[in-house]
DNA sequence: CTTTAAAATGTAAACGTTTAGATTAAGCGC
DNA sequence: GCGCTTAATCTAAACGTTTACATTTTAAAG
């Protein structure tokens, strides 16, 4: 293949300077309507295609956001990140999305990256809040906006849903259903998420006037490893929960199968419920109660802040949304019979 | 926030020229340690960081690679893209992963796109395996893999899976189970894995003198409504099947969420199968009987693909690499008792 | 046919690197 | 101290755009 024509050779073509070439790609207007088809006929018959290395360099802007999430794929981040595209590629920008796996260092590499390469803007669910990871880039005043765990040391927007009000509901709901000894498996408790959805559970508690169990208190880690070890657990507590509730999709993806191996039955045996949908969740028998999030909405929300940070750069508003999640009731917590 | 500092306030600081420091910024050696040492230290004190866009410039090559998947919500593309993030970024590429949501203008623009910021390679999954869409983009000799999907017109490597031999695999088992009138739902026919996941299922009841009966063949296009829509459709025939075989993932879910409805009963009534595992799978009840395939396996094998087509730039060998599913055998497919 | 304003186009300097090729410095044997 | 070789460093030209600013062309007005 021979070598990409340029903005020159089509001027050349077309016997104008590169500037008025230049104008008519832009679609800047102020080019007599003959020119410009003498110019667009050139660019055909050279396939030409504008170079938007050269262009941003120039520009200084490169019209990409970096978005980054811990797992893309973890339904509830994929979801988040289409509303993102769609949003993103309709004003003109082009998300680069990377999933660091949770890990710490690989995090920070993308960052660098993300440096190196300059993007306009960032979305990022961190894989850990109170990392100093981010230092590096946060000097580069690069607009951020935080999507599901806050960034509260820096200067940046946030987009959360409300973990704590979720919980709290869920939790409600399984009480008024008639469950009184309920246990949660928790999230890392130094995150926003697994911090809120427990202080959700605990209000739910006291606000019923039970007390909170502490071999009721479950510690996971967000991956369903640890929601089906926390269940075994409890079974083999001499006093057993009679309900329990996971503070994510893939815990409780977790503990239904431990559940299902100790022949611990739902709704016969306990009740159930869990924060964030899943596919899987309607597909059980029963099927899940759930704190269900509109994820694609929240990504959008999120570009939309960002957006708003990158037209005016300077002003630092420090905005926060927190979308409400809503409770899904299906079988999994009603009342033993 | 300062603007950014350059390559020159560094060569300036530490009194080198800007050639100097490039070499040590690229760590090529052949330089003095104490100069190093300088330098160094005068990157620290300006936070410098190279500036990627103008490093394309000159060396005209992003280390970038572009992704384009029909859907990154599917469970499977996303383990496949983790697959090929994983490859790419421990060889030194950073992957643009996008979605097309099967939307073939969208994939047009995003190729548009990829053209003008320059990648030094392409994985895509195309949204139409036939479309002269891609013309273009294949004017500019970037190397390209195809996963899944083949692109037979043009010369680019390809990363299948057994898709005839999966599915000849699971109808053989629900024969070898017992089971006679076997329903199949399609997937498109101008598609590979549809087509070829189709053949899978005729040769398997040719090789045993079971004819192919029209009314079991169902056509959807690879999302859960038309899995659903054709299980109530074959339930509304005078004749029904013994078992379904679905030819993907999606569809499986649809089908399986129609047969609820219809209190037609996996194990009781009907048997079933269907191509591509999902977490879902194994919390049915009962859990799906599926052909499975390595996903992040594939993405690392079209990356590995990719880099050596991006190594040997000229050469085009054209070579294709089909990775063999396995059938996982759960308790759908049981012979009725 | 001038004059003058507006429209169209051109010129050339940036943008921040990399990299040949040129230049200078350093080290060594005598 | 003088060549000579090798190591270290520098110079300056790319890379392909955009864009102020300058210049030319066109059209309208007189």
């Amino acid at each position: 293949m021979k070598k990409k024509a340029t903005i020159l050779d089509v001027a050349r073509k077309a016997n104008v300077s590169s500037a008025t070439v230049s104008r008519v790609v832009n679609a800047q207007g102020g080019v007599k309507p003959e020119t410009e088809a003498r110019i667009i006929k050139a660019i055909e018959e050279l396939s030409y295609v504008r170079n938007a290395i050269a262009r941003s360099m120039v520009r200084k802007e490169t019209k990409t956001i970096g978005v980054i999430v811990p797992d893309i794929t973890n339904p509830f981040f994929s979801q988040v990140i289409s509303g993102v595209e769609e949003a993103a590629i309709q004003a003109g920008f082009f998300p680069i999305v990377t999933s660091t796996r949770e890990d710490l260092l690989l995090e920070q590499q993308i960052l660098t990256h993300y440096l190196e390469r300059g993007i306009d803007g960032l979305i990022i669910t961190t894989a850990q809040e109170n990392g100093t990871h981010l230092n590096e880039f946060m000097k580069s005043s690069i607009p951020v906006v935080a999507v599901d765990r806050p960034l509260k040391q820096y200067d940046v927007d946030t987009v959360l849903s409300g973990n704590r009000e979720g919980a709290f509901e869920a939790v409600s709901h399984l009480i008024e259903e008639g469950f009184k000894d309920i246990a949660i498996i928790r999230g890392p408790q130094n995150t926003t998420p697994g911090l809120e959805r427990y202080k959700g559970y605990v209000k739910a508690l006291e606000a019923n006037g039970i007390p909170v169990q502490p071999d009721f208190v479950c510690d996971g880690d967000f991956m369903q490893g640890s929601g089906y070890e926390q269940v075994k657990n409890l079974y083999s507590q001499k006093r057993k929960p009679d309900a329990v509730f996971s503070s994510n999709n893939f815990m409780s993806l977790g503990a239904i199968r431990a559940m299902r191996e100790l022949d611990w039955k739902i709704g016969r045996d306990i009740g159930f419920a869990g924060f964030d949908d899943i596919e899987v969740a309607t597909f059980m028998e029963p099927a899940l109660t759930v704190v269900s999030r509109r994820m694609k909405h929240l990504g959008a929300i999120a570009f939309q802040y960002l957006e708003n940070r990158m037209e005016k750069k300077g002003e630092s508003a420090k905005r926060e949304y927190i979308l409400s999640p809503s409770l899904v009731i299906r079988d999994s917590s009603k009342r033993l019979r």
